[in-house]
Parts: structure tokens; C-alpha cells; sequence
DNA sequence: TATTTTTCTCAAAGCGCTTTAAAATTGTAG
DNA sequence: CTACAATTTTAAAGCGCTTTGAGAAAAATA
């Protein structure tokens, strides 16, 4: 059914159909129940493509989500913050259009949803730390909202959590336990997060007097396999480090593998802190959890986000704002005092 | 730029632009490549949903994924897939609607969809044995193809991977390796692929002559914490379970965790066979992998029920089809004879 | 009762495209 | 040079809605 077939078996105009269904208020109140109560009935659901067409407003926010990694992976912690997002899209009557690129780089695909007009506003998900499409963003004057941000964090809105500090608390807990061979796995450092994470790693050391080791530092794609291979590498070093600092859940799995294979105890011989973005299926646990950690949830960042966007359509001239979220330091049963004292 | 102007700057009608664009043969070579010249320079890209209206073609497929469990989570599996079906729209010149919903049993949204014109199919994910949804997406007539599959697999088109062999296989390995009690942690029967699971399993124990045990069988959202606390439970039977069948990597990690906790070591004093849907951050690894699974490419399923949805979508009377996804048997390092052969 | 104001309803234009039906142009014979 | 067909182009209608600018109807004021 469709408004021309409703407004004649109304026998009123479409007009009069359409302002009552809409709750303009040059329509009387008994008509428009009467409309109401007909379109429920008869099921009535306008064309979402003709309302867009006719308003401008496509009501339908883009997600553009990289492939992970060279593996063509799609990371679980762009779902969680989708699934979260998606909630306000529904509860504000848009909806979600998702687009996976291959290329991290790639620009066009914004241009072409602009260009389609097939979206009011995007998000924009893995912010490199100087990343091209921001620039094509302001340009084609679509409005968006960054989940992380770049360098620079002027100029635009962004929601993020604080990653310097999350990782330099973390990288203080274990200087003040006593490790001074803290290796850090880090994701890949075009990323602003990882970048951030190892300034905020770097300036704990720094201010614990505690030389920087590059053979110390990895950085690549957050999977399992990448925490095995470099904390089993790190651990048949000669002097191997006491500590690990992971960059997510996942790459900790592996960590936690290498060591119970190298015959060590993790929390004993070789404390490890990870980053946890409260994927609740992975349950890193309440009262003592698994994982010492830094947590900040994305299920929240996709709500501070998704909001921000849906503002910022309301109102395009809006000064950017931002929300950096706290994180907290967990302690957990992978952490404890580094095991020999006397090294240095 | 707007079909009228680029018309009008090019001196032509908006029919013959639009034809010349959409490669009609009614219009000569020579306006042909000057119109398609001029768009590109111009940038040109049609509006989206003023196509969609003329043409009746939404150009979009609708996912409606449920949330996994009743803690609001968005399965990785739902993602991988997602990604992976996206890949061949865009290929296609189709968008992705994603949504998310809170209850699975929630026909609504369909309806919605339908209704408001804006997708021209779906893909109906985590079918139950008995799903209402079916019956909603047939009589609203929008195209469907289900990842996994009612009990009743008739009528409709489906992708699906052989649950019920895989998982008989799989206990039918550990009946080979001398193990008689075999624990099942399940996800929730209602879903179709736990059902078909579980009846494999049974099958298998049936052949060997085994009793089935219900204190061996578990069935709940597929959490780490969930394995860890099932199988915790379990080994502290007086009559403990040798080996579990685990529906999934995630759900393995925290049965891994109870066994070490309980001093056990994975693939001596008990064996494990998960499920493995191939996310390559898991990365269960190449010549001997951590876990003996039974392994099929959530990836590959959705490549053949996009393209699947897609052909349907073309020629909407094709006789329902499907495909059955064999399932590999792959050996790791988790399973090993049962260490007391002497009891049954 | 005539006039103004307010309330309610409507016809028609427009959003940006496709597509039908018809017209203009070109080509081929007769 | 006309007649007819084939080729190329166009005007206009239509997709399903919103919204503008008016017109009727009802209520209020004179």
C-alpha cells in the first residue's frame, strides 16, 4: 500500500494523508486519527527512497570499516562498535549501511557515497595518524564523526579513548613491580592508537630512567599467531624481557601460549597487561580476572559516536567536539612482582 | 552535478544522457563516449535513490543479524561473514544494510524492511529449528537465502556447513582414540546448527554403543566464560568427561583454561575437538594446530550465499537450491588416547 | 448579514532518475 | 526526387513521497 492508494480509500489528499502521518499541525486532530489509525491497519509503511528523494535526507548513516589485515579480516571490535552504534541508528529511525574496503587508503569509496548521496553522515573507523581521508571528508562536506583520531585532533569530531595513558599507567604498574625488560606488541603504528600507545610506553620508561629497546617493540596486525611468534621469539632471547605489554585480547592468547611453551608460568616468571576492549564474549572476567588490563569499552565508544553523528547531522555547523574516554587499570592474575630483583 | 546539467552542459537530452550512460544501444558510439567523457570529467555519479525509485531496484541486500546473547554481542562469525558477502555486492553495485537486533524471534524488521522498500533481499542469519521468520519473509515475498537452515530445509534457499557429519565425525575420532566419555558444549539448541550438532554427536556414541549422558551435554551462548565454567564443573565429576567436543574456538579457550587449572594437559589426560570457523586472527594454525576441528570457512559461506541471493534476486521464480559445506577433519595437538583404556 | 480570521484540505510542482511513445534525422531504394 | 525503413534523439509521464501556494469551510468579529 502505498500513500496514493491510502489517501483514496480516505478519499482525502495525499497532502492532508501525508501531514497528519507526520504530525504537522494544519491537519485536525480527528482526521489525523482517523489517518493514523487507517495506515496502522492497513499497514501502510512510506517508501523510504521517495521520502529521501523528496527531503534530501537519505536517513541512513555509512560505516566504512577497513579490512583488518593482509588476511582480509574484519576485527571483531569494529563489529562490537557497529552493533552498538546500530542501536541508536534504529532507535533515531536511520540506518546502517556498512561498506568493507580492502585498501585502508582507498578515499574513493567516500567520495562515491557522497557522490550517490546515499548517506547523511559517516563514521570513520581506524584513523591512521595522518590519514588521507580526511581531508576528502571536509572536502565532499559530509559530515562524520572519527572513532580514534589522527595526530592532530583539531578540526574535526572524534571519539576515542585515551590510549597514551592507558599504556603509559600500564607500562608504570610493571616499572613500579619491579621489571625493568618490558616488551611492548603493539598493532601497526600507522594507526594513531598504536602510535599513541607507544609514546605513552615510551614516556613511562623515560620517566622511570629505563633505556628504550627497539628489540623490545613490535608492532603488526592484532592476531593470535603474532602475539605467539614475537613473545616466543622475545623469550629465547638472551636476555629476554620479564614483561609484556599486548595490544588486545587476541594477541595475548598467543602471548599466553608461547609462555606456557617456553615452561613458564604467566604471572610468575613473566607478567603480561593487555588492553581489553570488553568483547563480552571473551570475558576477561570480574573479580580476579585472567588479564591484568587497561579497559575501555567500544560498545560505549559506538554510543558516544553514533550520537555525536546524529547531532552533528541535526546541526552541521556545530564545533567539533570530542570524547576522550577514560580507561581503568585492572589488576588481574596476570601481573606480579618481576622475579629476579637483582637485574636490573 | 545532476543528470539535468550534465544534459544541458552537453546539449543533449536527459534520455539520451541516461542511455548513453547505461550503455542502451539506441544511442550512436560518437554521443556515447562524449556523454561518458563529460560525466566522468564532470564527476557525475547518479543519486542513488532516485535510481532505486525509477527503477524499483533498491540495489541493497538487508543483514539482520540477531545480538549473539543476552549480553548484547555481536559474534565474530556474524562479521566474518558479513565482510565477506559485502565483498561481492560491491562487486555487484550493491550496498549492505546492516541490522542489528535485539530479539531473535523479532519478525518486525523484516516486515519493515519489505515494507519500506529498501532492500531488494536478505539474508536470514542463526536460523532456528523452528523459525518464525520464514514464514514472514514468504508471505512478504522478499528474497531470502538462509545462512544455515531450518530442520525442514525445503522451500527455500539455504548455505549451510555439515554440522551433523562434522560433529559425528569428530566423536567418532575420540571413539577411535578409546575415549567413551565425551562431553558436548553446545551452543543453544533452538538454533539449528546446535540441533544438528548434537544429533551427530548422539548418532556417533549410538554407533559405538555408548550411553548417552546428559551430565556430559551443555548448551548456551558460545562465551569464553561458559567453557571455562563447564568444563570446570565437569572435570570435578567424580566420573569425569576425558574429552569435549566444543562448539567453538572461543568457547575452547576457556575449556583450555579449566584444564590447565585442574592440572590437566590438553591432549594427554584429556582431548579436545572444537569447531574452528576459520577467523584467521585465531589463527589455529598450519601443519599441527592447537586444536584438533573439525573446520569450515564461515568466509567461504558467505561468498556462496551472497552470490546466491544475488542470482535470486535476478530471477526471482529459480527453484530453491543449496549448498551443503563439507566440513575438513583436521588433527592438532588437543586430542590423544584416552589415557585409561581400561574403564569403559 | 457581511467581513475578517482561523482552521482545514487540496492541486500541483518538484526531488533525480528511467522509460515509453513519438518525432526528427539519416540512409536506401525505387 | 519521393517513399519507406532504420537510426538517433527527444518530450513527457511516472516512481512515491514532501511541500508550496491557494482555495474552501468553519469560526470569530464587526
Amino acid at each position: 500500500m502505498n500513500l496514493k492508494q491510502l489517501s483514496n480509500q480516505l478519499q482525502l489528499s495525499q497532502t492532508t494523508v501525508s501531514r497528519a502521518l507526520n504530525d504537522y499541525p494544519e491537519v485536525s486532530e480527528a482526521t489525523r486519527s482517523r489517518v493514523k489509525l487507517a495506515a496502522a491497519k492497513g499497514g501502510y509503511r512510506p517508501d523510504m527512497r521517495a521520502i529521501s528523494l523528496a527531503t534530501g535526507k537519505a536517513k541512513t548513516i555509512g560505516h566504512v570499516v577497513p579490512m583488518a589485515n593482509k588476511d582480509d579480516v574484519f576485527s571483531p571490535i569494529f563489529a562490537e562498535f557497529i552493533a552498538s552504534a546500530s542501536q541508536t541508528y534504529s532507535q533515531y529511525g536511520y540506518e546502517l549501511m556498512l561498506t568493507v574496503e580492502k585498501s585502508r587508503d582507498d578515499a574513493s569509496t567516500y567520495r562515491g557515497l557522497a557522490a550517490k548521496r546515499a548517506v547523511d553522515g559517516v563514521i570513520l573507523h581506524s584513523p591512521q595518524t595522518d590519514d588521507p581521508r580526511l581531508a576528502v571528508l571536509q572536502e565532499v562536506g559530509l559530515p562524520f564523526v572519527v572513532h580514534g583520531r589522527m595526530l592532530n585532533g583539531e578540526g574535526y569530531h572524534w571519539v576515542d579513548m585515551d590510549n597514551h595513558n592507558a599504556f603509559k599507567l600500564a607500562t608504570k604498574l610493571l616499572l613500579d613491580l619491579g621489571h625493568r625488560r618490558i616488551a611492548l606488541l603493539n598493532g601497526r603504528e600507522e594507526m594513531t592508537f598504536a602510535w599513541l600507545r607507544r609514546a605513552g610506553y615510551e614516556e613511562a620508561l623515560n620517566d622511570g630512567g629505563v633505556a628504550i629497546n627497539s628489540e623490545f617493540m613490535a608492532a603488526d596486525d592484532l592476531t593470535e599467531r603474532y602475539g605467539y611468534q614475537k613473545a616466543g621469539a622475545m623469550l629465547s632471547m638472551k636476555v629476554a624481557p620479564t614483561a609484556f605489554l599486548v595490544s588486545s585480547y587476541i594477541v595475548a592468547l598467543g602471548v599466553r601460549r608461547a609462555i606456557s611453551q617456553a615452561g613458564l608460568v604467566m604471572g610468575e616468571q613473566v607478567s603480561v597487561i593487555i588492553h581489553d576492549d570488553e568483547l563480552s564474549y571473551f570475558d576477561n572476567g570480574g573479580v580476579k580476572p585472567q588479564f591484568t588490563s587497561t579497559r575501555s569499552s567500544v560498545r560505549q565508544a559506538g554510543y558516544e559516536a553514533s550520537k555525536m553523528l546524529l547531532e552533528l547531522i541535526e546541526n552541521p555547523d556545530k564545533e567539533p567536539t570530542s570524547v576522550l574516554m577514560d580507561t581503568q587499570l585492572v589488576i588481574g592474575s596476570s601481573t606480579g612482582p618481576c622475579p629476579s630483583l637483582s637485574e636490573s
